[in-house]
DNA sequence: CCTTTAGTGACACCGGGTGTCAAGTGTGCG
DNA sequence: CGCACACTTGACACCCGGTGTCACTAAAGG
């Protein structure tokens, strides 16, 4: 009973480590840009070796992107938690706003921005993110397939990842747009826009 | 006149070399796989230096995913070419059907599909491969834009690069289906169903 | 107090990628 | 013919991300 919590004790202090890290790494990558910023001086502005540093984060990339990890379960929990006779696009409307809660997060808005900024300027992250999002979609798509019928757990039915894929556009587009934007309106506006410009066919109910 | 062709002297061995090492290095992927097999062992396989190899490509990832660099273009100009009065889904699923005739060409496929399972199996590749596709799309959403209208070309409207990247998650859905699938049916098939189960709404008008 | 165990740093190493330089291979021109 | 020039190549050294190894330290636990 005594050993209530044997693992929190090591794991709070590794998670402390890896946000003071990401700390560091921001200011480092805003100086001086992602890719002009080396393993050594994150870790020596943190007070460790490289060889420590890699035992914190499996690479680099992982210091900015790993963050889009908790997107996947969050955004599954969010569709599970939708009514099961609710229209797919709707609620696939409505797992987004799950990230809006993350964006509203203000305290550490502008940070966020900033590495937003930096992992769409740099290719090699962005291709890790478009990457990350894939995976993210791979888990919603089984859940779509589950409501689409007896045919939807067949994988050459290509009309759940489809939906999935379509309503992930949509988000990268209105995202895209949003940053383009005055930011007058919210991004749940255009959001809003452009998942209205799609809609699915009446299902074929064969 | 007498130097009608001074460039394509030194660019024709250029390409040589090129598709040399293409070559080459293909058939170490397959037997080794594609982080199994460095750069030096492909290089020596023709017959040159690490240096030369990187003088020919620019990196590794290059020499499997540059081809894909092809499809922007010609699926830009694809695009050009179908009548502006179209509906656009309409035409952006014929713009894909450029795509299928690069699956078609037969003397190769065998080595194209296993490349793309090389691609698709390795994720360091398949995440440059969607960040090409993204370029791509870029291509296609000014297209888009254009022929939305007089709100067209405005970077914060999200509609255009909804409408392209719900096309291509279409396209990726089909493709996914169809390498899942017996392929009894064609690709074509696959991708109409995936972009069936899609439509765009009505245009606003406003 | 002593033993075990996790975390750490130092070091060597690998592979991708680049800069540099010197040697080779033409190609044109005097 | 021979020289100069541009271009390509190979060899070498180097940087950086990432990993395996090992010895050290400090805390947990008997």
């Amino acid at each position: 009973m005594s050993e209530s919590t044997p693992l929190p004790i090591r794991e709070r202090t590794r998670r402390l480590a890896q946000t003071e890290l990401t700390s560091v790494a921001q200011d480092l990558f805003v100086a001086q840009g992602y890719d002009g910023t080396t393993v050594d001086q994150i870790a020596a502005a943190a007070g460790m070796s490289k060889r420590t540093f890699f035992r914190y984060f499996p690479s680099k990339d992982d210091l900015v992107i790993g963050k889009y990890d908790l997107f996947a379960d969050r955004m599954a929990e969010a569709l599970d938690e939708r009514p099961a006779d609710e229209p797919i696009w709707e609620s696939l409307r409505r797992v987004f706003d799950t990230t809006l809660d993350y964006v509203q997060d203000d305290y550490q808005r502008a940070r966020n921005e900033a590495m937003d900024e930096i992992v769409r300027s740099t290719p090699q992250l962005y291709a890790r993110y478009l990457e990350k999002m894939q995976r993210v979609q791979q888990l919603l798509i089984g859940r779509v397939a589950g409501r689409l019928g007896a045919r939807g757990d067949d994988p050459s039915d290509p009309r759940p990842a489809a939906i999935v894929g379509a309503a992930f556009a949509c988000m990268q587009a209105a995202r895209q747009a949003w940053f383009a934007s005055d930011r007058s309106d919210t991004f749940g506006d255009y959001l809003d826009v452009a998942m209205k410009t799609i809609q699915l066919s009446e299902r074929p109910t064969a």
